[in-house]
RNA sequence: GGAUGGGUGCCCGAGUGGCCAAAGGGAGCGGACUGUAAAUCCGCCGCGUUUAUCGCUUCGUUGGUUCGAAUCCAACCCCAUCCA
């Protein structure tokens, strides 16, 4: 809320809701945009880059944020970038990115919108359902020229340099291909074209956003006139506490996709998190009423696990269910409880019988450390731990019988626990 | 175009012929402690393996001098500041 004035006070349950849980950045234009949200249900739409065949924890603010305006009555498009990924967009990044092909476009688009699926209502039958759009339909076909005439006149180079995204990119000398130049005004055009087709008054997004959006706002102003008045409104970049980007870690991205990161692994991510962050993330992804909220970070110490517990538990649950967070509670209460019962625990099954230990953690399924070497190091340093017991030694051959059915306990470094199945030896190997 | 300074590992930054896979710091990883947090302390930290006073690849690029080069020479590329 940093950009916001200090003494204001929304009117609008909507924005009052999104400023009291921390997801404003800036807007536009805030008082004309509480006064819209408290007069009238309004359209607002975000837009989701089908540049990965899944969103993670970044993107699902912006989902809880549909949320908040959707229950409030507000009714939310949700934007597949199908047309404009084919551009890419340059915002916040030093180097192009690389070009996707149109095939892996449309198979990531279509992945994505499962999982927006989950987070909005659609078919309530209520004039604030929501409703999924690919920009593909409208800027797949357009006409250079007749494009440029229409909308280009709108936009003077000098502006658009100015802005953040490409005067960073100018400034320090990085190409910037008219490709993605271009980027901007197509998002601008989608705005448009969602303000004309249905009425839609607002944009929202990260504030890496920011140009983009008001981009929009501005051409809806010039191409349709200045009683034409559009919103735009950002939301804070999210940092850990210790100035990190949110959502990653060593191993990459915290994906919302099992596939990708198991509900183990995810609810095993908001455990793990800084103490400081507890109460702006239970804010932000969990919809506990704010005096709940209080109440378990009001506990200082040890007793803020419990505040850790429920923030999980209750984000697991938005994005997995609750039979997936039910288990991965109780999964983690085993595997870091120090019981030997880790039947809840992800089991994984070893690429071979017997396996060496060095080998084991090397490879995939489990490929936890880079390399033999690095593993080697780990291991006699006393990073893993089989059944409770540290391995110091490398070498060590697992067995099916050591394994048995429930497969080994195994530890490595401080945030990998796995059941390990060590198949029984296959006798016809090397025919 | 000219002058000067500079390009070192993920980042910052020392090193100006062998003791250099390269000081120090940060980040990261592992361990101890703890609360699956933070702080602190210890270890690892170019890559690989059969872990060895082993092999391979690094100090802008390409060549050269030398038994030996991040270090010297030449050309080139790039950056910073100043002059035109």
């Amino acid at each position: 809320m940093k950009n916001l004035p200090e003494d204001f006070e929304p009117k609008s349950p909507a924005l009052r809701t999104l400023v009291e849980r921390g997801y404003l950045e800036q807007a536009t234009d805030l008082e004309g945009l509480d006064k819209a949200l408290s007069s009238e249900s309004v359209t607002f739409y975000v837009g989701f880059d089908p540049t990965a065949d899944s969103l993670h924890v970044g993107s699902m603010l912006q989902l809880m944020l549909m949320r908040v305006l959707q229950r409030h009555g507000h009714r939310p498009i949700v934007l597949v970038g199908g047309g404009t990924a084919l551009v890419g967009d340059p915002s916040g990044r030093s180097e192009t990115r690389k070009m996707l092909d149109p095939a892996t476009i449309e198979a990531n688009c279509g992945a994505i919108t499962e999982q927006i699926r989950k987070f909005l209502v659609f078919d309530a039958g209520e004039p604030h359902d929501a409703m999924i759009v690919d920009n593909a339909a409208w800027l797949l076909d357009l006409r250079y020229i007749d494009f440029l005439r229409e909308i280009g006149v709108h936009f003077t180079v000098n502006r658009m340099i100015a802005t953040k995204t490409y005067r960073e990119r100018l400034e320090q000398e990085l190409p910037l291909s008219f490709l993605e130049f271009n980027y901007q005004i197509l998002q601008a055009y989608d705005f448009l074209q969602l303000y004309q087709a249905h009425d839609c008054r607002l944009q929202c997004g990260g504030s890496d956003q920011w140009g983009n959006i008001v981009a929009g706002v501005e051409l809806i102003r010039r191409h349709l006139g200045p009683e034409h008045h559009a919103f735009g409104l950002t939301i804070e970049l999210l940092t850990t506490a210790d100035g990190k980007k949110m959502g990653k870690t060593e191993r990459g991205a915290v994906y919302l996709d099992p596939k990708r990161v198991s509900p183990f692994d995810f609810y095993q991510y908001w455990i793990g998190c800084d103490d400081r962050d507890v109460g702006r993330f239970l804010r932000l992804f969990t919809e506990l009423p704010l005096s709940r909220i209080e109440e378990l970070t009001a506990e200082s110490g040890a007793a803020l696990r419990r505040a850790k517990a429920v923030l999980a538990f209750e984000v697991t649950r938005l994005v997995h269910g609750e039979t997936e967070a039910r288990n991965a509670e109780i999964a983690s209460l085993q595997a870091y409880g120090g019981s030997t019962d880790w039947s809840a625990v992800p089991a994984v099954t070893a690429p071979a019988s017997p396996i060496r230990l060095v080998d084991l953690v090397t490879q995939p399924p489990l490929a936890v450390f880079a390399s033999k070497r690095r593993a080697r190091q780990r291991i006699e340093a006393g990073a893993v731990k089989l059944d409770g017991e540290t391995v110091t030694d490398p070498h060590l051959v697992l067995t099916h019988e050591m394994s048995g059915e429930h497969g080994i306990r195994l530890q490595a470094g401080k945030k990998t626990r796995y059941r390990v199945i060590i198949p029984p030896p296959a006798n016809d190997e090397g025919a």
